[in-house]
DNA sequence: CATCTTTTGAGAGTTACTCTCATTTCATGG
DNA sequence: CCATGAAATGAGAGTAACTCTCAAAAGATG
């Protein structure tokens, strides 16, 4: 009963209420995936193996999958997806869509920023990286896009007093989560140069809002 | 120096003229794609492997992976990609952006329906039935759509007077790409029910034109 | 027909992922 | 504190998509 155990990671404040059992799920998520990052940037992508992962989060391969559907998914899940969701549903209503979703966009990056400071911005740099590097995980990316953007329709369908399978309400979606995406795609190629959120918001305004019903 | 060799496919016309190693070339490629179509329709996407693929097109599997990076790829590469950047060129300077898009949809459409009548109605909604319903297929999918839209930007950067690097060109082109298909998925989703093309219509209308300069 | 080049097949190897089952680890009520 | 049940883990075997290499076959060329 040393401290060994806690020395793979340290948890985040929030985790200090749940079971024993959830506490350490948390945590051998949390080693995995610092594992991939470091082997990742130590040796790159594709000589990084699963097993090696394994290995440096000290838990089985086996495990390793049980956690992450693909090895792609290590580098690419986040908690902040379903946050976005909830922080454009509190948005007061009379504010224009785009407005709302400029303002979401600072919440969550400052917010994951708070979370951990340097380390945010290097995994977001590397994950972006990765992205327009890696085929396997540029394509996983912009399928997660898909799902984030069905995750959207509902609280833009509420907005715009449409329906969320409304052909237009999807289509727009999709659009804004694209448009998203290529901005920090841009911003990745230009070697990260100038604001991201001066990008994300030009990006934005190239839409019009979507009419209302 | 009977029949034999025809018996496994006849090629389009315009490949009258190539060698008899390039004709030879395109006839695999297509065993290849037909093994594969018939053998999903058989027994499922996941359920077809490259092997039986390769058994069914009489070539040994090596040779697949040689004319096909990956398996998804056997289902979704088409040849009509480069045919839309050349139409969009050939457009009139001064019809609006979207009115073009509208216009070179309707005529690959039909060009595609042309070369092989029955076929490639069936072709196009077990694409898009895979690319609902196998997230490996999806993804690729999605991945070539930005490819696509790198094409597109081309020829789009020349319309509006920008440069095809230019963010607000990029992130505009990849909105379209997006746009149209979610538009195909939601008609695949929607068992093919009424037309396409009005599908596509409608997504296109969400936009705003780009704007010049 | 001889030679050179391209294409193919065969086979071995890697790795991501799946499934199963025995073992360990936590949760719970007495 | 312990007995019992439930959940998480590890070990191992198996599959299938790819990759690489090399020798044989087939088309191009003079």
């Amino acid at each position: 009963m040393t401290g060994m155990t806690t020395a793979r990671t340290s948890l985040p404040e929030a985790a200090r209420h749940l079971s024993l059992r959830e506490r350490k799920k948390l945590k051998t998520r949390i080693a995995i995936r610092n594992a991939t990052y470091e082997l990742i940037e130590e040796q790159g992508y594709d000589a990084t193996t699963v097993e090696q992962i394994a290995d440096r989060a000290e838990v089985s391969p086996s495990t390793v999958f049980r956690y992450f559907p693909t090895k792609e998914d290590i580098v690419l899940t986040d908690e902040y997806d379903p946050l976005a969701e909830e922080l454009l549903r509190a948005r007061p209503e009379d504010e224009s869509l785009l407005d709302s979703m400029r303002f979401i966009i600072r919440q969550s990056m400052s917010m994951a920023i708070a979370d951990a400071p340097t380390f945010a911005e290097r995994e977001m740099k590397l994950r972006l990286r990765l992205m327009t590097e890696i085929p396997a995980v540029r394509s996983r990316v912009m399928e997660s896009m898909s799902v984030t953007s069905r995750l959207m329709c509902r609280a833009i369908a509420e907005r715009t007093g449409r329906h969320e399978n409304d052909l237009e309400v999807r289509v727009y979606t999709m659009g804004l989560m694209g448009a998203l995406l290529e901005a920090a795609i841009y911003w990745t190629e230009h070697d990260y140069q100038g604001d991201l959120l001066d990008l994300l918001d030009r990006a934005l305004a190239t839409f019009k809002d979507l009419p209302k019903r």
